[in-house]
DNA sequence: CTGTTAGCGCGTTCAA
DNA sequence: TTGAACGCGCTAACAG
């Protein structure tokens, strides 16, 4: 902590004995000024560690080199291993294009369904801070924080949202399509029925997705739907539940997402009681650590990285006046 | 995206038949402003979805109500399950103030030892938008980034380091004394011998700490330390060997770290080799989802969350005055 | 209690 | 090719 002054263009114009003005186009790196003295004032402006004051900047040019990252249920995203990796690909692409992202997040875990008193951030959005906005459980908005971010001059990207939302930009979470997959393959290997297992619909749009993956199921396998009903990570006795109606049932094959695995992992049932049967796993690769003791699983991967990436550059094509698409993650077989 | 003006202290000036400078006031809730003029601002700010500008009033007053969360090492800190978590608190503690956090980090993972170069954010830190700043892995900044920041006028957390850098405030790992508790507890456990297990030097300072941390141990408990040499996730033969080494050496007890745990599940060998052996680890609660199938194992956890709210809580208090200090997170005993 | 004024640091327009 | 001057939107100091 120091409280030297910063120094300014003003300090480099008189260091240089010109004016800021021109300091300001020879650090922009403006071809009109004359090469001798932009390379001095360049210079100049390295000995004196110059820094460029963004706020200033921001200020003039109504831009700020930042974009948000906001989340509209809880911080619990940000250390979540299938957001957290988002999170990180979609900062790791700003970092590097030298943009800034800042995260918005309420401050506790909201209630569901969500009120916009939950949400500061869409209003706040619009603070000149911000130049556009990448959007985690965004199925969780209230209509009028939508409207916000729609009346607001930001580009804003819409995160696992398996509905579409008109006017935004979209990255899709793709349940359904890696639901389809999962049965086909869980055809594949043999099995004649397979159960899909879901978290509690008021917990997760991903139900939606499940529900639209089993229509259609393939030729010959009779799939059904179990739901984990009130889920707490630190009660069991839902999640038995399920597995008990499942296992009732003897499918060949049980497909769940990572969530609802680690709800049986955290339940602690699953062992022997699956001997004969083939497990399919739909799920995320942040749990592979989780899997690492657990031979039998197979699961659908997507690079998680790469779709926050893919985000950000949604954005970035917003901003160079691209029209508004989505894209949906892309999922891939591998083996446990 | 939508490219309305944005409504200034001029407008709402107009439309309540004041001047800017009144409004400012009222909206700040100033007293010295007359309590029917300031309702009566504040009705119609919220009537014409009035937000201030932040890059004009970090200008202004020097102050951005922005912290920044850096990383030295690459992208991969903001996914990893530590770090997250730690990251997690940070965020929360600041939404909870109103404070925005923003994200800096190198775009790719950097070599060791990080060289200045690698390091864009600590000179850029000092770019107005920033009032204070929490460093990840702050052990592998180099002098020149530390002087940087020395020289900011910003409040600078150090996160994990195990030794004093003087100047800054600091949030230590503790790796000794969890050590040190490790090694009492596997002694109160029965064991005669315990073997310490660490990832490369290179990779991790935290062998400085486990070193401290085997200095006089327990009476009667034998300590020997090895190390993974040459890890890379994806090549067990280094982890392999190691584990060669230590059990030809039979200890009573093994105490690793997460990252340890972690190369020892993915190097899938630890099945059937500790059968009578109790197995210490004093480890990270994000594992706890690897250790769900792993009975025998013992550990201790820190409360991550907590702990970034405390790295908040420094940068906050700093900036009312108070003199840079050192805490510690805390851990305690679980069992897995 | 409120109005006036100045200026934070930058980028940009208009003259020279 | 460069200088001079202005203004982005806000806060703060001073005057009334």
């Amino acid at each position: 902590m120091n409280s030297a002054r910063r120094v300014t263009t003003q300090d480099i114009a008189e260091a240089a004995g010109v004016t800021s003005g021109t300091v300001s186009r020879a650090l922009r790196g403006d071809p009109v000024v004359s090469r001798a003295t932009r390379e001095r004032i360049q210079e100049i402006a390295r000995r004196l560690n110059y820094q460029p004051n963004l706020s200033a900047r921001a200020l003039r040019t109504g831009r700020s080199g930042t974009l948000a990252l906001a989340c509209s249920t809880g911080p619990w995203v940000l250390h979540h291993p299938y957001f957290s990796r988002l999170g990180s690909g979609f900062m790791t692409a700003a970092a590097e294009e030298g943009q800034r992202v800042t995260v918005y997040t309420p401050p506790a875990a909201t209630a569901f369904p969500v009120s916009v008193e939950d949400q500061e951030w869409p209003r706040e959005m619009s603070n000149g801070l911000v130049d556009g906005c990448a959007v985690y459980q965004s199925h969780r908005l209230s209509q009028e924080s939508l409207r916000f971010l729609l009346d607001s001059r930001l580009y804003v990207v819409l995160l696992n949202t398996d509905v579409d939302v008109p006017g935004f930009f979209q990255l899709r979470s793709g349940s359904d399509e890696r639901i389809r997959e999962s049965l086909r393959w869980a055809a594949e290997l043999g099995a004649r029925s397979a159960a899909v297992l879901g978290l509690p619909e008021r917990m997760t749009t991903v139900n939606q997705g499940l529900r639209a993956g089993m229509e259609a199921p393939p030729r010959g396998l009779d799939v059904r739907f179990e739901e984990i009903r009130h889920y707490e990570p630190d009660e069991p006795k839902a999640v038995v539940e399920a597995l008990d109606r499942i296992h009732a049932a003897r499918p060949g094959a049980l497909v769940l997402n990572s969530d609802a695995h680690l709800a049986l992992l955290r339940a602690g049932r699953r062992e022997g009681r699956w001997s004969r049967e083939p497990a399919v796993f739909h799920h995320r690769p942040a749990d592979a650590e989780a899997n690492v003791l657990d031979r039998e699983v197979h699961y659908l991967v997507a690079d998680l990285l790469e779709g926050g990436r893919k985000a950000y550059g949604m954005i970035r094509r917003a901003q160079k006046g691209e029209p508004a698409s989505s894209e949906s993650l892309q999922w891939k077989r591998a083996e446990g």
